[in-house]
DNA sequence: ACGAGAGGTCAACACTTGTTGGCCTACACG
DNA sequence: CGTGTAGGCCAACAAGTGTTGACCTCTCGT
């Protein structure tokens, strides 16, 4: 009968836990990296089980032992936190290229939002979760930098379709000539563009 | 044995013909509109022939009768033409302003250039159509309006990330924000920008 | 020492998918 | 009239999917 109580580490999703390394870490991260890469380059329905399990070299069934369903993975593989930075301190003229560089470091190799733009525009739910992403992170920062409040979801809008049109024609598209362009020569041209869009007095 | 000599209308997919319009021809654009509003909706993976087959109210075996399989089914419907304006008439000032414009009003409600950026961001094959729709219809348009013949793809490639990443927040994620603004808001807003991508001497 | 339980494998279930072949029906044309 | 064939339906196949339950094995606390 067996009736299997453990339900080993579903709990560590959701809270963090300090508690003494459990020796099924290495497995579970093996698993989040695995999921992490099969998301970013295949999407979500590409993105099989059995092959997450494969590349982390253990049995799918454990898969769903540890998240539960696909979904309970996907949610535990790809947990978006932009990190933005802290605009205050920043000089008002400044806030454009500091935005943008931050996002540049940050896609650069980055797998989960890689995965995260691709299921974004795949799936409902996901869209909604990149949707979530805007609301708590980019327009708190937005709100930080822009005159008028009241227009703080339009010009946030506006820098969201410029960064994330950045990243999916050089990340997801992966476009040469997008992805020709430097570091420096996208500071240079974006830059501008989106300190425009944040704190410009009109259009 | 029978041997099926009929292949009714693959032709016509390559080619047009202008021949006495078959009873088919209903069907096949019956098919062709329910897939576009699929891939449009669920993506390439979650678009399933036999859903496509039930819209259209047919039997999904008509569907590898006329395209052949999936991909043909999509290469069929998804055709993508931007049909982007001659610029070469247009003074060089608004170049920026009428491309948006032009990019406005062409995703309007076109379900065919959702389901290729759905599609785009999911697969492979659909990135790589994409990079073409790139390379060979709004390359051209961008030397035509570009200074400078060698920096036309990355004129090109910046147009594209601010175009697409408007297509994407406002059509495919659907971010309330982004659809709150105008068709003038938008045009203010970014077609100054496009402009300055285009024709500004350095960044 | 020894039993409980964490960590893991294996084989299967139930279902959906794209795809195929056989058969039926109505209509155009000799 | 009859017959070939375009147009269509039905049932099934083979493969792949997420998911489940039975079973094994090693380790650690008492």
């Amino acid at each position: 009968m067996l009736a299997y109580t453990c339900w080993p580490t579903l709990v560590g999703v959701t809270e963090k836990r300090p508690s003494p390394p459990r020796r099924s870490d290495a497995t579970r991260t093996a698993i989040l990296t695995a999921a992490r890469e099969r998301f970013a380059a295949d999407g979500y329905d590409r993105a099989t089980i059995r092959a997450i399990a494969k590349d982390a070299g253990i049995d799918p069934s454990m898969v769903m032992r540890y998240f539960g369903s696909k979904e309970g993975l996907f949610a535990a593989a790809v947990d978006v936190d932009l990190r933005l930075p802290d605009l205050a301190p920043v000089p008002r003229e400044e806030a454009g290229r500091a935005l943008v560089g931050h996002f540049l470091d940050l896609w650069e190799g980055n797998e989960q939002l890689r995965a995260m733009l691709r299921v974004g525009a795949t799936s409902q739910a996901g869209a909604e979760r990149m949707r979530n992403v805007f609301r708590d992170q980019l327009l708190p920062v937005a709100r930080q930098v822009c005159p008028d409040p009241e227009q703080v979801p339009a010009r946030a809008a506006l820098c969201a379709a410029q960064l994330l049109g950045l990243a999916l024609t050089r990340f997801v598209l992966q476009m040469p000539a997008a992805q020709a362009l430097t570091r420096e020569e996208l500071l240079a041209w974006t830059g501008p563009t989106v300190q425009r869009y944040l704190t410009a007095p009109n259009p």
